[in-house]
DNA sequence: CTGAAAGCGCTTACAG
DNA sequence: CTGAAAGCGCTTACAG
């Protein structure tokens, strides 16, 4: 590997003069510069990252911490698979590589890990938000970003949904198609998606008229077993409801199979909505009407929101992004007969 | 953000030292070892990992690269999520961190990306083996590793399944089944997966006795709307076939899909089964009988082969892994009525 | 516009 | 077992 100095010494100029080619190439004249690109391009030089971050302390460098550890179940994977192909794709358009961190089970672990291989910024996915190595990273000087989740700290943002707009936008839906007796089966109410899509679906039903029963209100996990329960305790109840927004996409394929194992049709006797748009959803017969993410807007705006932190002075977080959300209407709504 | 340099001033020893409490410690007595532990660990030491790869060359990096430019549809990103997630669990159980590498049209760009950043090794998932810059790179002296595509060079492998051996577990079964006019809906025939698929489907019915019918076969392309097409000509022959093998989980939803519109059921007119395993394909109704991957194998087994190139001194590229496949019987097959 | 020199934070023979 | 010194390959004031 031919090095700098290698590079220098057949231009016959100094080492500073050809990191200045690179760097700073306006201040060297036309000719050493076309003359240091053309031997570089010959003898097949390539500056060194290592030495060139122990230098600048710039890495161009953002990890991202995706605890992979527990292995849940479900559907979910697709969502934060898209979202990742967006983050990766806006951060390599800036010049910025993703380091996909090792997990560690130490409070100060992927603080340590950013400081160590001098990170410009970091990037959150799918991770708890009251993990303490988390919060430790928020709270320090390096540029966070959490994705689908809240995180504050002097350098850290957080891209998000408008989950509250989806759901009233679900329950908007089913009421157009004359739907009334309109239950949810929410999210884990610590998770904010999961409140605040609840949110959603309460005011919608107020601005609606319609009353708030409480019985249609049932807790899910935003997994397939999880809506697949929450559903025969729907179906269970005296006065059945007529339309179902599950907070996510895989719980209403689980209350689908719920309805389907009762002997009940979908959409005919209850329809669904999901959220979140998966890939699967569109595939389902009768395919699955549900609210979607703008998957590829997580990542561009992350990438926006992290490098102008990384490129700001001092401690500035911007403020939080929240990313419009759209209905998607298939087979699992229309009219009530 | 403490150095070296002023941990050993601290400790009242040299550089060398420190260095060696991290790098060698059975070389230095207990209690130095001990008190440049304590005190590092109160002043918040770390090693500086730029500075660690300039002077040792090594960078516990391992470059992946995941061509996400051409945005193909369908289900295949799951099961290389899946991959993924293996890979990236294994690679960190050994210290390696995985950079996600920015995508490059030059035909040198990844291997100047991996020069440039002192990797390791380098991973390829889900990219065409004909692809020039990987060619580039399987050829040069970077420990490489191919996942589920072959790829050759001095220091270069792959991981791939027993496809042949999955296809024959498909037909096998289905003969056991009692179905006797097994049709194929292959991948296209230029990956190797397809390829060998296919050859697979064949001796099986060779070994079976049965006839090789070449309206039998007919080429998908591994995605839903191939299986779809595919399954409408099998349909129009003159003598359907009652059972097909879709050399992906894509193309037998999209078969399925095809054998409903028709008017026909699966699995008492057809019996279907796919490949892969992907997650939805326990999720439909039928579930999908298919020849499962193994995806945790091919992370494990890539760090693994990948790892003992990078620690072996000069070219050696041990032999390709071949994973075993398991069927997993669920709905969409069943004794013939 | 260009060069000499110091410095970034480590590791590793080489002596002792 | 430990230290002094050279070296890894760059960048960047500082002079000129």
């Amino acid at each position: 590997m031919a090095t700098i100095r290698d590079l220098a010494r057949q231009c016959g100029v100094s080492v500073a003069t050809v990191s200045r080619v690179f760097n700073n190439p306006e201040v060297v004249t036309q000719e050493t510069r076309d003359n240091v690109l053309r031997v570089a391009a010959r003898i097949g030089y390539l500056p060194n990252e290592s030495a060139r971050t122990l230098a600048t302390k710039k890495s161009y460098m953002v990890g991202l911490i995706w605890d992979t550890d527990h292995r849940r179940p479900g559907w979910r994977h697709p969502f934060l698979q898209e979202i990742l192909i967006g983050l990766k794709t806006a951060l390599s358009a800036r010049g910025y590589h993703l380091l996909m961190l090792a997990t560690s089970d130490e409070e100060d672990g992927h603080l340590r890990a950013a400081r160590r291989h001098n990170l410009d910024g970091v990037v959150f996915i799918d991770n708890g938000t009251r993990d303490p190595a988390l919060i430790r990273l928020a709270e320090s000087d390096v540029p966070c970003i959490s994705l689908d989740r809240p995180a504050a700290g002097p350098r850290t943002t957080y891209v998000i949904s408008d989950n509250a707009g989806g759901a009233r936008l679900a329950v908007n839906h089913l009421h157009e198609q004359g739907r009334r007796a309109i239950a949810t089966i929410t999210g884990p109410g610590r998770t904010r998606p999961g409140a605040e899509r609840l949110t959603g679906y309460r005011d919608a039903l107020a601005a609606l008229g319609l009353p708030a029963r409480e019985e249609y209100v049932v807790e899910g996990d935003f997994y397939l077993t999880g809506g697949h329960s929450a559903m025969r305790r729907l179906l269970a109840l005296d006065e059945r409801p007529d339309a179902v927004f599950a907070a996510g996409d895989e719980m209403a394929i689980g209350a689908i199979r719920a309805i389907t194992e009762a002997g009940l049709k979908v959409p005919e006797d209850i329809a669904v909505v999901g959220f979140d748009d998966i890939e699967p959803a569109a595939l389902l017969q009768p395919g699955l009407t549900t609210v979607a993410q703008d998957k590829a807007g997580f990542g561009v705006a992350a990438a926006t929101a992290l490098i102008s932190m990384i490129n700001a002075p001092a401690a500035v977080s911007p403020a939080p992004s929240v990313l419009p959300t759209t209905l998607v209407v298939r087979g699992t709504t229309a009219p009530r007969p």
